[in-house]
DNA sequence: GAGACTATGAAATAAATTTACGTAATTGGA
DNA sequence: TCCAATTACGTAAATTTATTTCATAGTCTC
């Protein structure tokens, strides 16, 4: 059974092909990417010969018969059209397709970073604070306060009390009332917004533990917390100018999620529970 | 017909699989790598179905016929091989190292599976209907409502004039308030929303323009909107309950802002303006 | 509980692929 | 030069594979 590419076996043996298997092979190599949607019969014509040689063809080269070298086909297609997917920064109306695959490229990166750049030891240390925490406060200002609004939606889902606001005098008072069973989560790309600052030191006053996710690692609340998530955010190479990618934070959320989803017993009993209550908005 | 990844297609088309259908669906999700090399009749007994189900599925998610969806399949299982993504379900305490593997590469595979049903044509379209929206109005429930409040934050700073808000009734409200010249942007993973429904119908009624951001093509939002973009979430399938992934969403609305942003001369002014009026809350 | 509807699998049909077989062309030895 | 022997290759039959049809069992509605 052949393994290795089509391009790679018939090159390897095309001196020994005979001249109805050479036509059948040149018309592969120069038109891969429509054989992939031909038939036997289709190839056969195509190709100037017969069915029965296209399939012995296949044989002979090593494939289980002809379904399999299409397979084979379609796979190599697919490797060199991305070898060919040059993973740049551009992006204009002009190309919206390649504009689409840089921007995913782009946020591909992102995840791999943020995930990649997490430590292990450390996030069993977080988890451990946020499954034992009394009441767990998503903090954040601007616009990455739909992430901390996130944060607070899922966890409560989990059955882990979060509250979240989108004023920032509403979350510091709330914050100087915690107590050291409680932890807070800041959300903050740049790490260094002073109300979220003054917010942190008012809850780790009074005993709180306080996660920080943000992009900047020696960054003020970095430097304040007690542990710290980075995230691995690039707008600022993507446009030149400013940050503004929210996924990478919405990717270290979701993680913990899924994380404390797992070793949380009455978790999913939880999301049930929260199902059932949202069913009569839905239709069907 | 089809034209991109069957992971995405699956997970868009999920909800509205009959139950044997489903039951192939998961099959493929989880032996992408065994299904390249199998029959129909394979297939419909490895899954518990019949011959007649498989050819339907097929058919239903948009291919020609079985070998069509089979090509597709080898195509990605390659693309996944390349990037070394092997799509595994298993989440632990006990591995953490290995579960965020897996869970980038599930979150990788919505975004892929998301930008890739992406329609160019489409896209164009709905870039400049916001454009040139006299306002664009983001509108959700539940917890999805960060994102659209997000959507407007970004919007906002584009220079786009956006609102969103968190509570229904003042969303409805405004949502009737909209001209012909005005946008509606719902999102809404399911589609099924008869809150979201109702202010949709009234915003239609005004002859607002909609653009409709939902994890099910054929759900009762999808229908009613003048333009869709599908998301390919797969939490379903990842926990094998709910859906709760933020991320394709949010991904949508971050490639509508970037393209934008390129489009818009004074965009970048905008956003500079924007940068200065919160810097005073920023440290150093 | 009767009637309409529909999701599904068994079976029939259609399509595609492989195999069997025959032919024509080539080779080599008288 | 002519007659086996060989073999490359195409036609057509056989087989495998995919699709469509149709009957049924289950669900929903009135």
């Amino acid at each position: 059974m052949n393994n290795q590419g089509i391009s790679g076996t018939i090159c390897a043996f095309y001196e020994q092909f005979f001249d109805a298997e050479k036509k059948i092979a040149d018309f592969i190599m120069e038109n891969k990417k429509a054989v992939v949607d031909m038939t036997v019969a289709e190839l056969a014509r195509a190709s100037g010969t017969s069915d029965a040689t296209v399939s012995r063809f296949c044989r002979r080269c090593g494939f289980k018969g002809f379904q399999s070298l299409k397979m084979d086909l379609a796979k190599e297609v697919m490797k060199e059209e991305r070898d060919s997917l040059q993973v740049s920064n551009e992006i204009s109306r002009g190309n919206l397709s390649q504009s689409l695959q840089n921007i995913l490229a782009n946020k591909m990166a992102e995840m791999t970073g943020t995930i990649g750049m997490m430590d292990t030891d450390n996030l069993e240390v977080i988890l451990n604070v946020l499954e034992h925490a009394g009441i767990i406060q998503f903090a954040a200002v601007g616009n990455t306060i739909p992430v901390a609004m996130d944060g607070a939606f899922k966890f409560n889902q989990l059955g882990l009390r979060s509250v979240s606001g989108s004023i920032w005098e509403a979350q510091a008072a709330h914050a100087y009332n915690l107590g050291p069973e409680d932890a807070v989560v800041v959300i903050s790309n740049s790490g260094t917004s002073k109300r979220l600052l003054a917010l942190v030191r008012g809850a780790k006053e009074n005993g709180a533990k306080i996660i920080v996710i943000t992009n900047n690692e020696s960054s003020p609340l970095a430097r304040i917390s007690d542990y710290k998530i980075i995230t691995a955010t690039r707008e600022k190479l993507l446009t030149g100018e400013f940050w503004f990618s929210r996924i990478p934070a919405m990717l270290v959320i979701e993680t913990l999620y899924l994380l404390l989803f797992v070793s949380k017993k009455d978790a999913a009993e939880h999301i049930r529970r929260h199902e059932e209550s949202i069913r009569p908005d839905k239709m069907e």
